[in-house]
DNA sequence: CGGGACGTTGACGCCCGTCAAGACATGTGG
DNA sequence: CCACATGTCTTGACGGGCGTCAACGTCCCG
């Protein structure tokens, strides 16, 4: 029985759509423009007018909601390749925040084009439900890890996701990961704190499971182990803080 | 700044279905059938094939997924008029599972029956897009809550989600709430156990927020207060544990 | 009446959020 | 090139919320 579905980060849609439906894509590129973002501006602003769509072209963004007190929910984190801004909320509006992580080069279209391809492309709306349902089925996926699962579990998976969305744009094996973002976006992501990101990476460290080199990278050393966290399967928490 | 979506419990693709395309229901009445669930029975399996499509007719409808170390993650409570088992998935299997919480009655489709009535109404199809895409939205709010609100927050805003629900149903104001699932399935919904929510309720009970009458039903005393609570407004939790 | 399921209450402990101070990196102006 | 400011990461200390275990009370149904 199938109980947790992967999770790399990339939504299904936006795999199929950057995979099937590239030579719609080609024939829409005429009707798109290029957009450069500096690190840490804004990109969408939730509430906003959905006036365009965007699809990553160099760069990572990440995309979260504000919370009432404050703080911050990432959803996700975008990279080459990805789609952003794509709602099909009747009223229009953006349903979330993005930032550029990194410097960024976006591509983007204005929504109405994007919509007229759907008016034309019956197969492509069937897709669009499909895909959304599944993006639908992740999203309660999430509910569960963030609802249960203890900290060591979250950022383990973490890694191994980054490691993996890496091995499959490279085509090469791993060993050390790229992370762009701050500690804090990652807790923001994982439901937790900056403390607690970097107590659990110091604790996997002292333990020879990952190595941390210079600022924005991390070392994999110990692969089974990460993946028997990631599982749930350590035995206790106190083994991995020690 | 709008930040979280209302959740009274159903989606609005449900509200929407069972408003607008009531006439294409009727047509497609004569293709189902009626099938009674006793309380407690299982209705759909996680990962079987998507054969069918439910729509409550009477009593109340737990939808969950199982988790690898046993525990439940209830993601709704379904009630009349709210439908089960619609999945645009191309696998065509269920994801998730549903039991009955207390005996049902429902009506039952073929789901190539579903399917053909997509073929033929483009602004069906349009609708669902759109409440889907509503939907995901309203599971990440979901997500939200889990991942960072205090216990207290859960139950106030699951009490007065069951109330408010109520009172639309019955078209009259409510003192006296419904609850006619387990305590255990409530923590599974709100990502607790069943001693917190104990507890909970009965420091509620303590402060005069509630009344614990005969078992299944609760009634609401103070509405402004729990309002407070469920806004996560309340100054400190001992203010709630005391 | 007895057994089983469910709810209540208490005790205990630990994960992790919070606060705070220090280490380190980066940038900026002199 | 150094002094300083600023932002991020690290590490420690502390405590509270809540999960877990256990015992008891209550209700229901055979």
């Amino acid at each position: 029985m199938p109980i947790a579905t992967q999770d790399d980060g990339r939504t299904n849609l936006q795999r199929r759509l950057d995979r099937i439906d590239r030579e719609l894509l080609n024939r829409l590129n005429g009707l798109s423009h290029r957009q450069d973002v500096t690190a840490e501006r804004s990109i969408i602003i939730e509430g906003d007018p959905a006036a365009s769509i965007f699809r990553v072209e160099r760069g990572v963004v990440s995309v979260f909601k504000l919370l009432r007190d404050g703080r911050r929910q990432v959803t996700g984190f975008l990279y080459a390749g990805d789609f952003l801004g794509v709602t099909f909320n009747m009223d229009a509006v953006y349903g979330y925040c993005a930032d550029a992580v990194t410097d960024c080069r976006l591509q983007v279209w204005p929504r109405n084009a994007i919509e007229h391809a759907f008016e034309e492309s019956p197969s492509l709306r069937r897709l669009f439900l499909s895909e959304i349902a599944d993006e639908l089925t992740q999203a309660q996926d999430r509910i569960v890890l963030l609802a249960h699962r203890p900290i060591p579990e979250r950022v383990a998976s973490f890694l191994l996701t980054m490691a993996r969305r890496q091995a499959r744009a490279t085509g090469a094996r791993v060993e050390t990961v790229e992370i762009p973002m701050r500690w804090s976006d990652i807790a923001d992501y994982l439901g937790t704190t900056a403390e607690s990101v970097s107590r659990t990476l110091s604790a996997m460290r002292d333990r020879d499971l990952v190595r941390t080199g210079k600022r924005g990278e991390i070392g994999i050393l110990n692969w089974a182990e990460l993946e028997t966290i990631a599982a749930g399967k350590a035995a206790r928490m106190s083994d991995i803080y020690r």
